[in-house]
DNA sequence: TCTCGTGGTTACGCTTCCGTAGGTTACGGG
DNA sequence: CCCGTAACCTACGGAAGCGTAACCACGAGA
């Protein structure tokens, strides 16, 4: 039955990584205390013994996932050419993605506070885009573009992390090579100014 | 006061308005019956007489709203070329972030069944990409890579879309014409197969 | 063997909600 | 003037679920 008594460092341990999964499926709402103890195969007064509550151990949990994602991507864009360090960003993510799938999960989901993969993307988009500034001023474009090209980059790398984890798994660093191209490619390739789009049929 | 009978076709308009807000602002989880019956002046029952429940009244709001997205976009890629295409339908769906913020967010947030954002977004990455598999053939490409970037397309407009509702609004249309440029001189630019990678410092 | 701290447990109060039962007001037609 | 119907309400049953109070077990040292 494995019901052993635990010591504190391990249990606490163990009702981490539990808390982890059970948030990754059920989200910060979803997810009840007893739940969590349940599957811990203890009781419940247990987890506020350690957290304090549902929300000490979320927030355990988060700050956890957020410490590697950051220090797996700060890694990556150390070091090499403009180009390799978006390809090491790109798949530093999608590796975090694949090796930490409730961890992304958990991050991914609506949070109560300010919290999660969005404070985190909004921070990373905010850097990105003054990276991107500074480029575009030295070789004479918009700089206020940046942001939106930031932003842009973002949202392809997370959203074919999501479509991977819910798909076929292919393979990571096929796909991390595909998205840096097309990144890559476009950031190339801008034009000055952007091309005027067709209006839609609605007015006028 | 206002609180005047209404007719029940009059109600059920007013009732799926109001729900819209609340689902935008709470969830589905977080938004209780009895909120959405406050604000609209009315009992509980009510809600239940209309739409015989919670998620009876939410089904409507997000058929609602995945009708209005879709046919949107389904105009704006109709006709013109591919770059128009691809232009009119980015801008499309930003309009639609713009002037219907809380149908977005409905559709945004976490569901409880299969419906929502995720799975309009999963059909549209999915034809997306079968309009680039063909083209790919044409040119010569690989066709596997083509769900790649047809994801990454989605996921560089729907962020940039959840990014406008939470920052400065800037014009649309140029938001669009920028999106647009680096997406199609991304793929205008593609090499026949990616750069390798740097690996990661980790192992090997 | 007593006792004391560590790692537990059971049982409960309280709040929030969903959904429903049964009663109440206004209004239009005979 | 009266009655039926359409619109609406108060009030409750019952299920979760958070957090807490108060009580057990068991092993190590005096």
């Amino acid at each position: 039955m494995a019901d052993k008594r635990l010591t504190a460092a391990e249990r606490r341990s163990q009702l981490i990584s539990v808390g982890r999964t059970v948030f990754a499926e059920r989200g910060y709402d979803g997810a009840s205390v007893e739940e969590i103890a349940e599957r811990a195969q203890v009781s419940k007064p247990i987890v506020y013994e350690h957290f304090g509550g549902k929300e000490g151990l979320y927030a355990v949990v988060v700050d956890r996932e957020m410490e590697a994602v950051i220090s797996s991507i700060s890694a990556a864009i150390s070091h090499g050419s403009p180009r390799d360090r978006l390809g090491g960003a790109t798949l530093a993510f999608l590796n975090y993605v694949k090796d930490q799938p409730e961890g992304f999960a958990v991050l991914s989901r609506d949070v109560p506070a300010k919290v999660g993969m969005a404070s985190l993307l909004a921070e990373v988009g905010a850097q990105v885009g003054d990276v991107f500034a500074s480029e575009f001023k030295r070789a004479g474009y918009d700089t206020k573009a940046a942001p939106i090209y930031a932003q842009a980059l973002i949202g392809m790398v997370t959203y074919v992390g999501q479509w991977w984890t819910e798909n076929q798994k292919r393979d990571i660093e096929d796909i991390a090579a595909h998205v840096t191209s097309l990144a890559w490619m476009g950031l190339r390739h801008l034009p000055r100014k952007p091309a005027r789009l067709p209006r839609p049929a609605s007015d006028d």
